[in-house]
DNA sequence: CTAATGACCATTA
DNA sequence: ATAATGGCCATTA
């Protein structure tokens, strides 16, 4: 467990449910928004379920990744009420 | 130390 | 609309 894993957990975390944000966005939150690839690169290693790491998309609509796999993720955002058509949000 | 990798992004063609 | 490109940063080999 890095330090940086915990600021953008710390982020994460308070994501309400139901909501989603961009990697960009939480990248922002933590003062630089050329972090995104490094917020992606820390929710890759993260298995804890306290973190809602599927509420974090990709700027274009699309889902992003998930370590069990994209299929996955958007049924978990479905299931919380985000609406997904042909695999994009909204 | 260097180099490669990745759940990204904005720009360009 | 899609595809390629360059840049960004933390982690890992």
């Amino acid at each position: 467990m890095t330090i940086w894993q915990k600021r953008v957990f710390n982020i994460v975390k308070n994501i309400p449910r139901g909501q989603v944000l961009t990697y960009g966005e939480v990248a922002q939150k933590l003062g630089n928004k050329n972090l995104a690839r490094a917020v992606g690169n820390a929710l890759n290693k993260n298995r804890d379920k306290a973190v809602p790491c599927h509420r974090v998309v990709r700027s274009d609509g699309r889902v992003g990744g998930f370590n069990r796999g994209s299929a996955e993720k958007i049924e978990l955002l479905k299931s919380e009420g985000v609406k997904i058509i042909n695999g994009k949000i909204r």
